[in-house]
RNA sequence: GGUCCCUUCGUCUAUCGGUUAGGACACAUGGUUUUCAUCCAUGAAAGAGGGGUUCGAUUCCCCUAGGGACCGCCA
């Protein structure tokens, strides 16, 4: 059997959103699953639109999220050579014709279409008219000879078998006028050069697809399995889009989204395997199917996101959590000094404990990244007398101690709430408060126990 | 308007003719606790509607309704 070879195929007119990466993904997962090659193809044949700036914006997401292709990125302008032979063959078989509509005459039919409330389609004037016809003030443009008998039936991998009358589609165009090849052409004559065997998209190319598979037919070309996911939708159930806001990955990775958990998140988006909710790398590839995708659209839900990212955040190793840790302050927040790389590491068994993000995780370190303590008026209030005095009585006990820890600290604390006549709040809150500058954070003995004396006491005697 | 697709708790979904329709997130309540954005327990919550087929339909078929995608010399 032929190796499996899928591709992801975006264009860099705009960044990519969260959508195009589940595609992405999927197309990866059965390709690995396969065994198979996954390729990425950057269709930039809109050179007004296409930006490098997207296109560097593309990978960098593949690469964060952890897909990657073979070779470097197929670039689809290099290939315009190939695309406009195929044209010229197609119309030396007579498969293809020039049409010498104005692109004023072609206006002006949808625009009566549109009155008429008829649907529009190329009337296919220039099918069988002789060239001798042909107005010489206009380029031509190409159209490709569609089929306008019978129906044809596409066998979709995931939708099933899709049936649509072969006279809907029209003679659409493959060549512009200025002998630039069309989006139809070039993905059909690429994905056959690139020897792909499974074409796993969003369901927004199903018309495409009838279109592509004439090309292939007519070029006596294998035709390749086609699968066709539904679509990611908004919360209000509208297609996503390049123009919605927080859908691309930089918006989740900034707020402390780690790559694997949005990978396991995307990859349940409409996908599925018995109750499992949780896939690692290994698991994903091993149990990615075609049958497990859903045939309606999902939504978004930014909650499940959190919920896994959570989840990752409190089963991953710590040593995996810390590298993700160290690139989020870095590229987001500040980066954590290089002396202060060990105590968060040894802390982050308490830091993260309470965390659904990494920036919840880097703001319970907080405390111990910067030892200057800022503390905001609101909490500067709390600090009154009462507390004051009881910080002083707290400085004197603990300097009596040789031992820093949990079974020294306890007892200290219990007799200073009994002495005051107070709570656990009334003396673990101005602690909390001018150790770390927040009312919020870590249990208040790892708080201690991970700043150790000398740094407690420093920063105790500083406030007034 | 035309063509095509979709429809199970608020959300993601399980079920491949027989289940008290299951799980997860979110939500609510209760409990633990040393701040709480942890943890544990419990609860509420769904087959769009109408016809068939069948001993039996969430499941198969049809109709209706709702939603979506496409309808470019964009990709």
């Amino acid at each position: 059997m032929k190796t499996v070879a899928t591709r992801f195929a975006p264009s860099p007119t705009g960044p990519l959103h969260i959508g195009g990466v589940r595609t992405a993904l999927f197309n990866w997962l059965y390709s690995k699953n396969k065994s198979g090659k996954f390729y990425l193809r950057i269709e930039d044949t809109d050179k007004e639109r296409s930006k490098d700036e997207f296109k560097n914006q593309i990978i960098n997401s593949l690469k964060w999220i952890g897909i990657n292709y073979e070779d470097s990125e197929y670039i689809q302008s290099d290939k315009i050579d190939d695309h406009i032979n195929v044209a010229n063959e197609l119309l030396k078989k007579g498969l293809a014709y020039k049409c010498y509509c104005s692109s004023d005459e072609i206006e002006e039919q949808k625009k009566r279409a549109k009155q008429k409330k008829i649907p529009y389609i190329y009337n296919r004037k220039w099918r069988d008219r002789s060239e001798n016809d042909a107005p010489k003030e206009i380029d031509p443009v190409i159209r490709f000879k569609s089929k306008v008998e019978d129906k044809s039936i596409l066998k979709d991998l995931v939708q099933g078998n899709i049936e649509i009358e072969n006279n809907t589609i029209e003679d659409f165009v493959i060549l512009r006028a200025d002998g630039s090849p069309t989006y139809n052409l070039s993905a059909s004559v690429d994905d056959h050069l690139m020897g792909m065997t499974h074409i796993i998209r969003g369901d927004d190319h199903k018309i495409n697809t009838f279109k592509q598979i004439q090309i292939y037919e007519a070029m006596n070309w294998e035709v390749p399995f086609f699968a066709h996911i539904p679509l990611i939708h908004t919360i209000e159930g509208k297609k996503l889009s390049k123009r919605d806001n927080a859908s691309t990955l930089d918006d989740y990775s900034k707020i402390g989204i780690m790559p694997n958990a949005l990978r396991n998140y995307l990859l349940r988006l409409g996908w599925s395997y018995k109750d499992k909710e949780i896939f690692d790398l290994d698991e994903s590839i091993k149990y990615f199917n075609l049958e497990g995708i859903g045939k309606s659209p999902s939504k978004l839900d930014i909650s499940r996101i959190y919920s896994i990212n959570e989840y990752y955040i409190k089963n991953i190793s710590e040593n995996e959590l810390f590298n993700f840790l160290k690139d989020y302050s870095k590229n987001f927040k500040d980066k954590i000094p290089e002396f202060k790389e060990e105590k968060i590491k040894k802390s982050l068994t308490f830091l993260k404990n309470k965390a659904k993000t990494l920036e919840d995780i880097y703001n319970n370190s907080k405390f111990l990244i910067n030892d200057n303590i800022e503390i905001d008026q609101e909490d500067q209030k709390l600090l009154d007398k009462n507390a004051n005095e009881i910080i002083k009585l707290f400085i004197n006990k603990i300097s009596e101690i040789s031992e820093f820890n949990r079974d020294t600290l306890e007892p200290i604390i219990n007799k200073l709430i009994k002495e005051n006549n107070t709570n656990f709040k009334g003396v673990g809150q101005p602690l909390r408060i001018c150790l770390t500058g927040s009312k919020f954070g870590p249990g208040i003995y790892d708080i201690l126990y991970s700043l150790g004396k000398e740094q407690v006491v420093k920063r105790l005697s500083q406030i007034r």
